[in-house]
RNA sequence: GGGUCGUUAGCUCAGUUGGCAGAGCAGCUGACUCUUAAUCAGCGGGCCGAAGGUUCGAAUCCUUCACGACCCA
């Protein structure tokens, strides 16, 4: 449906007249292209006198007369096209008047400099392979500073493809995500891990302390949820056998909206057995150094000024110790729930809703630490009672061998020495069944199949999970998840 | 969930104390055969996010709602 509108009427009397001419442009399937625009501008010279051609969006038109300089845009660049009537004939030249921004052109020419020495297509001929009957908000520079183009933020979410065309940084952006998923999963592959798929409808949505979505499906006539993690099926791959795993899948989160926080977001997870955290660490350095290397050939980027270095070893320090390093509250502290939220209280930090000395430690470990770790650092040693999956540290009393790493003040990742005790498990999720009885709707729930696997025997094996979208964010200095997911969530719009 | 801000032409934005709704770009008509997101002359284009209210008079003030952004929980 296209509502009426000056603009559209117009270009679609253009189609008309195209399509009396004998040029329907949506006639034709398809357009020899010996070039991209990319390509064109850098091998102009070794190219030199052969025809060339070259196709992509008309981004820009300057008609004079009987001559016409106007830029086509591709997915590699843009380039002018300088069109002569002379060269292409009378009745060709004029076919240009029903052009408009935003139409798709194949021209072919030879390349050469213009006057002013911009590197040229000096066109033969073209062809009309699409038409666009909606304007485009390509943006245009008038003197020194003035730039219009697509700002409106909801409209660059909504219309991701008007963003695409008009804000190159966009396509950069999800063209590094690219590179860093295939860097990932080549890193991985050359480790001689195995990836695999696992179910996203679980009847029992756990791994992780999240709220799924629910549905139903009506041929089992049962309640099915939609994954929050892809953590207990990838150890029942490890119970039957695998020793490397991962899967890098979608998973969903029935959470609010942030500029960390999309609903659905891409996973990453991997098990290992025979290895505990501090080869993950060992994982995660070398996984780390790995993507950075291919997206900017070193160990250092940059994120919003600041140089960032992968260097390894990264930096290790305990959850507890960071805390007193930054707040100068000493782990004796935590040791009881009463003194821990009187330290939480101390801090400004409202302990209203807080029963775990877990809990109160996340918050203000949050609060206080996180915004302060730049550089890559591992910060280990968690509370048993926020990481129901992690084996207990023998040498701590109530920690667990766990660690997540820090760059940027981003978490980027999660991991661990998982459990392989079924009977430590099934005590972690009565615990956390009681968590769940007082209001906890996060906590984990009981997952008895997963139980029984445990208890035919899992090997010791390390584990880690990464959050793709925050690894690009932070690898592209995005400030927000919305800039690297192509569609984020959005309300529908009201019909 | 709470707070702040935003929503005006296709796009980017002005709009004074409440007094005829504007500009640039693009669009249309014409001129122009090396332009630099051209230049020159002219012309169109609006449910001011939606609904209600105050007022002689509302884009502007008030209320509610919708959508979005940012901050907080």
């Amino acid at each position: 449906m296209i509502e009426e509108n000056e603009l559209i009427e117009n270009r679609l009397e253009k189609l008309k007249t195209l399509r009396e001419k004998g040029a329907d442009p949506f006639a034709v399937e398809r357009f020899d292209r010996s070039h991209t625009a990319m390509q064109l501008l850098t091998g102009a010279d070794e190219i030199g006198e052969q025809t060339v051609s070259a196709a992509g969006r008309v981004v820009s038109m300057r008609p004079m007369g009987k001559a016409t300089f106007l830029h086509i845009q591709d997915s590699t660049g843009r380039i002018q096209v300088y069109i002569k009537a002379d060269t292409v004939g009378a009745e060709t030249y004029q076919l240009l008047s029903l052009v408009d921004i935003g139409d798709f052109l194949g021209v072919e020419g030879s390349i050469g400099k213009t006057r002013t020495g911009e590197t040229t297509i000096f066109a033969k001929g073209f062809e009309v392979l699409s038409k666009s009957l909606r304007p485009i908000p390509i943006g245009k520079q008038k003197g020194d500073q003035e730039w219009y183009g697509l700002q409106d933020v909801e409209q660059r979410y909504r219309q991701r493809y008007l963003d695409l065309i008009v804000n190159p940084e966009v396509m950069d952006t999800m063209v590094k995500r690219s590179i860093i998923v295939r860097a990932i999963r080549q890193f991985l592959d050359d480790e001689g891990f195995i990836e695999v798929e696992t179910p996203v409808l679980q009847a029992v949505a756990g791994g992780a302390a999240a709220k799924p979505f629910d549905t139903y499906y009506n041929a089992l006539n049962h309640e099915f949820h939609l994954r929050i993690s892809l953590e207990l099926y990838l150890k029942r791959l490890m119970v039957g056998g695998f020793d490397k795993v991962y899967e890098m899948g979608r998973v969903f989160r029935n959470e609010g909206l942030s500029t960390r926080h999309n609903p659905e977001f891409t996973l990453l997870e991997l098990y290992q057995a025979y290895t505990n955290l501090e080869d993950m660490m060992d994982l995660v350095e070398r996984l780390f150094n790995n993507i950075c290397q291919q997206l900017y050939g070193g160990h250092t980027f940059s994120y919003n000024g600041e140089t960032i270095s992968l260097e390894r070893p990264w930096k290790r320090i305990p959850l507890l110790e960071s805390i007193r390093e930054h707040t100068g509250i000493g782990p004796e502290e935590f040791e009881t729930l009463e003194s821990a939220k009187s330290a939480g209280v101390r801090l400004g930090l409202p302990m209203d809703e807080e029963n775990t000395i877990g809990g109160i430690v996340d918050k203000i470990f949050e609060r206080f630490v996180q915004p302060k770790l730049i550089q890559p650092v591992f910060i280990t040693e968690y509370p048993v009672d926020i990481s129901p999956l992690a084996k207990k540290d023998p040498a701590n009393p109530g920690m667990t061998r766990r660690f997540e790493p820090y760059i940027a003040a981003y978490e980027v990742g999660n991991a661990f020495s998982e459990i392989n005790d079924p009977l430590d498990q099934r005590e972690r999720f009565i615990d956390q069944a009681r968590q769940r009885a007082t209001g906890d709707a996060e906590a984990h729930p009981m997952d008895e199949d997963f139980l029984r696997a445990l208890e035919h025997g899992m090997p010791p094996t390390g584990g880690l999970g990464i959050g793709i979208d925050r690894l690009v964010m932070l690898f592209t200095s995005s400030p927000s998840i919305r800039d690297v997911i192509l569609f984020p969530q959005l309300k529908p719009e009201k019909q």
